[in-house]
RNA sequence: GCCGGUGUAGCUCAGUUGGCAGAGCGACUGACUUGUAAUCAGUAGGUCAGGGGUUCAACUCCCUUCACCGGCUCCA
C-alpha cells in the first residue's frame, strides 16, 4: 500500500506499509508524528489511528493548525463526560461539541440526570478529569452498522434519536476509559494526556435539541487551551469583559437604571446617560437631514386593526402586548414603526417625481420578551429604534441601498467600530417560503449585491437566510475587544406595500407599487448605548462624555477661580463640573478618574494668578499648564470633529 | 416560559446549630488648606426583595410571588 505524506513545508513523500496515519507520518518525521493531534487524509480530518487508504494523502495536524483547537476542545468535552459518568453513573449523555470564539467557553456537554449538578460537583468533576489526564486514557473509535448501533443503544432514547437522524450506514462511537461511550463523528486526539490546560466554568440548564418541549438537560461549560498561558490570557480577557459590563458601568457612572418595582426590561435614562443619548440622536438627526430623510413622529398606540392589516397580529403576536379597549375599540401598543410610516406615505397621492421618499423616526416600540431573556440594555421590553423606510421605484433601489450602506459605515466609523457584512438571500430549495414574485426577488438581491460591490465591501452570502418578505443586508460591528454585535440592517419588504396597497403614479400615468426598503443603523438606541458603554469601557470620547471637563481646585482658596473657569467652559459649550469638596487634590483626581472624565483641570494658586489651568488627560496624565480660553477652543474642536482621541 | 443560582445600608459583601442587624466604600457634618488615583474624626442610613406559614422567638426553616445572574442545538 502506498500513501503520500505532505508536511507543512509542502514537501511530499511516498510511504508504504504503514498501518495508521500516525505511522505514516512517523516514517517521514517521527517528532512531527508525536506532535500531531490528528491527521488530515485527503483534506478530511481523521484520527491518527486511522488506517490510510491506498493512494491517499496524509498531512499531520498539530497545535499550530487552526483546526486543531476545535478537535482538542471536542476531546476535552469527552474528557468531561467520561469524568461525569465515573462520578455519576446514572447520567445520560446529550451532545458535547466544541465552541470556538464563544465567551461562554470552549466546549460543553449536556447531561440528563434527575439531581442537579452543584458548583461543588464541578470541582470534583474537574479533579476526576485531571486524574484521567494523568492516566493518559486513549480515545478509541468504534464503528458499527446503524442497525447494530440502534440495537446496542436501545435503552438510550436520546442517542437513538441522534443515531437515527445523523448516522450513515456506519455509525461511529468513541470511548474514553471504562464508562464512557458516545455516538460521535470524531475525530479525536490520541489520548487524554495531551490535554494540558482546561477548566470547568459553569453549569446551566438547556433543552434537548434546544426544544422547549423536549427533556431538560444540564449543561456543563468548560474551556481548554493548548497551554496554561493561553488559558490564563483567556480568563484575564474574560475579567476585562466583566469590567466593561454595561450594567455595572451604568450604575457606577450613573447612566441608567432598570427598576424592578416599575417593570422588568424598561429603561430609565439618567441625566448622564441622557446626555450621551442626545449626543447620539443629534448626530443622527443631522445626518438624516443631510441625507434627504424626512423626520417624522408617530403615535405609540394605534387601532389593533392596523396590525391585523399589516399582518403582525398574525405572525408577530407573541411579541406584542395585549390590546387595550378604548371606547370599545381595541388599541395596540406598537411593536414596530413600519405601518405608521406607510400611513404617512399613503396619506396623500404620490407621483413618481416624489420618489424616493425617505421617512425616518426615532420610534419607541414595546415588545414582549419572555421573563428569562432580558439582559441589561441589550434585551429589553421598551426601546427606541432609529427606524427609516425608503419608498422608491425599482430603478432607484440600488442608489437607495447604496445610500443606506454609506450612511451606516459613516456612523460606525465615527464610533470607532470595525464591521462585517452579510447578504441574506432566498433559499432556492424552498421557494414556497417566500412572498412576492421571482423577478422582484432577483431585482432586490441583485441590487443589494451590486451596492456592496460598488462600495468594495467584502461580504458573506447567506443562502436561505432572507426573511419571508424580502432579502437583506446585515452589518455586524466589532467592538474594541473583538466582540461582534449585529447592528445595522437594510431590508427589502415586499409584504407591507402589498398589504397596504400603497401606490405612486408613474410616468405612464398608471399606479405602481413602490419598493419599500427598511433600514436601521443602531437597531435599538438602548442596545446600541449598552454596546457603546462596553466598547469604550465607559471612557467615552469627548463629544459623548456626559462630563467633559472636571475643574479641580487644589484648596478651597481656589474655589472661586474654579467656579469662574467652569462658567467660562460652559460658555464655550463644554460640559464642565467643579469639584469643590474639602478633599485633597489626589482624592479629587481619583474621583474624576473613576468617573472617566476626559479632562481634569487642576487649579492651584499659580494657575489662578495667570488665568491658566494644569490640564490632566484621563489616560495620559498631566499635560502641563494651558490658558483657559486656549483649552476651551481646543476641546471644542475635538468635540466638533467627534474625535475618538483626546489629543488637544 | 424552562433549568440552576442569587436577593441583608446607595455600592461591595459578612452574619455560627433559629436568640439584640455588621464592616469597608459612598453620603452628610466638622476639622485640616493640601500640587496630580483615597486626610482625619464624627453622624445618619435597614419592613434582611414582597406576601404567607412553622415557632416562645425567623435574616436564618417551609410555601409562594417578584426581580436579578448564568444558560436554553456555531449539529452525533
Amino acid at each position: 500500500m502506498s500513501v503520500t505524506v505532505r508536511l507543512p513545508d509542502g514537501k511530499a513523500t511516498e510511504v508504504s506499509g504503514a498501518q495508521s496515519a500516525f505511522e505514516t507520518i512517523a516514517q517521514v518525521d517521527p517528532a512531527l508524528a508525536k506532535a500531531s493531534l490528528v491527521a488530515r487524509m485527503d483534506s478530511r480530518l481523521v484520527d491518527l489511528s486511522t488506517v490510510p487508504r491506498e493512494g491517499s494523502t496524509i498531512e499531520p495536524v498539530t497545535n499550530g493548525d487552526p483546526e486543531a483547537l476545535e478537535v482538542y476542545r471536542h476531546s476535552s468535552a469527552h474528557l468531561l463526560a467520561a469524568a461525569v459518568l465515573e462520578l455519576f453513573p446514572g447520567a445520560k449523555l446529550g451532545i458535547g461539541p466544541a465552541l470556538m470564539n464563544d465567551p461562554k467557553g470552549g466546549f460543553f456537554y449536556d447531561f440528563k440526570r434527575d439531581e442537579p449538578f452543584t458548583p461543588e460537583d464541578l470541582a470534583s468533576i474537574e479533579e476526576r478529569m485531571r486524574a484521567l489526564v494523568k492516566k493518559n486514557l486513549p480515545y478509541r473509535r468504534i464503528e458499527m452498522g446503524k442497525a447494530e448501533a440502534l440495537e446496542r443503544f436501545s435503552q438510550d432514547e436520546l442517542k437513538c434519536h441522534l443515531i437515527g437522524e445523523k448516522g450513515d450506514a456506519v455509525a461511529s462511537f468513541y470511548t474514553l476509559g471504562d464508562h464512557f461511550i458516545d455516538f460521535c463523528r470524531g475525530p479525536h486526539i490520541p489520548s487524554a494526556g495531551r490535554i494540558r490546560a482546561f477548566k470547568l466554568l459553569s453549569v446551566a440548564g438547556a433543552y434537548w435539541l434546544g426544544d422547549e418541549k423536549g427533556p431538560p438537560m444540564q449543561r456543563i461549560y468548560g474551556q481548554s487551551f493548548f497551554t496554561r498561558e493561553e488559558m490564563e490570557d483567556w480568563l484575564k480577557q474574560r475579567e476585562e469583559a466583566e469590567k466593561r459590563d454595561h450594567r455595572r458601568l451604568g450604575r457606577e457612572l450613573d447612566l441608567f437604571s432598570i427598576q424592578d418595582e416599575y417593570g422588568a426590561g424598561l429603561v430609565f435614562w439618567h441625566p448622564k446617560g441622557g446626555l450621551i443619548r442626545r449626543a447620539i440622536e443629534d448626530f443622527t438627526r443631522d445626518e438624516l437631514e443631510r441625507r434627504g430623510y424626512g423626520l417624522v413622529f408617530t403615535p405609540h398606540i394605534a387601532q389593533h386593526s392596523l396590525w391585523v392589516k399589516s399582518g403582525h397580529a398574525n405572525f408577530y403576536s407573541d411579541a406584542m402586548y395585549a390590546p387595550m379597549a378604548i371606547d370599545e375599540i381595541e388599541y395596540q401598543l406598537k411593536p414596530m414603526n413600519c405601518p405608521f410610516h406607510i400611513g404617512i406615505f399613503a396619506a396623500r397621492q404620490h407621483s413618481y417625481r416624489d420618489l424616493p421618499i425617505r421617512l425616518a423616526e426615532l420610534g419607541t416600540v414595546y415588545r414582549y420578551e419572555r421573563s428569562g431573556v432580558m439582559h441589561g440594555l441589550m434585551r429589553v421590553r421598551g426601546f427606541t429604534q432609529d427606524d427609516a423606510h425608503h419608498f422608491c421605484t425599482p430603478e432607484q433601489a440600488r442608489a437607495e441601498v447604496l445610500g443606506c450602506l454609506e450612511f451606516a459605515l459613516h456612523v460606525y466609523r465615527t464610533f470607532g467600530f470595525q464591521y462585517t457584512v452579510e447578504l441574506s438571500v432566498r433559499d432556492p430549495k424552498n421557494p414556497a417560503k417566500y412572498l412576492g414574485d421571482d423577478a422582484m426577488w432577483s431585482m432586490a438581491e441583485e441590487n443589494l449585491a451590486l451596492a456592496l460591490e460598488e462600495l468594495a465591501l467584502p461580504y458573506q452570502r447567506m443562502e436561505g437566510e432572507a426573511a419571508f418578505y424580502g432579502p437583506k443586508i446585515d452589518i455586524k460591528v466589532v467592538d474594541a475587544i473583538g466582540r461582534a454585535w449585529q447592528l445595522g440592517t437594510v431590508q427589502f419588504d415586499f409584504n407591507l406595500p402589498e398589504r397596504f396597497r400603497i401606490e405612486y403614479i408613474g410616468e405612464d400615468n398608471r399606479p405602481h407599487r413602490p419598493i419599500m426598503i427598511h433600514r436601521a443603523l443602531f437597531g435599538s438606541l438602548e442596545r446600541f448605548f449598552g454596546i457603546l458603554v462596553e466598547h469604550f469601557a465607559g471612557a467615552f470620547p469627548l463629544w459623548l462624555a456626559p462630563v467633559q471637563v472636571s475643574v479641580l481646585p487644589i484648596t478651597e482658596k481656589q474655589n472661586d477661580y474654579a467656579q469662574r473657569v467652569r462658567e467660562q467652559l460652559s460658555g464655550s459649550r463644554l460640559r464642565a463640573e467643579a469639584d469643590l469638596r474639602g478633599e485633597k487634590i489626589g482624592a479629587k483626581i481619583r474621583h474624576a478618574q473613576l468617573q472617566k472624565v476626559p479632562f481634569m483641570l487642576v487649579c492651584g494658586a499659580r494657575e489662578a494668578e495667570s488665568d491658566t489651568v494644569a490640564v490632566r488627560e484621563r489616560h495620559r496624565g498631566d499635560l502641563g499648564a494651558m490658558r483657559v480660553d486656549e483649552f476651551a477652543a481646543r476641546a471644542r474642536s475635538l468635540v466638533e470633529a467627534r474625535s475618538l482621541e483626546l489629543n488637544l
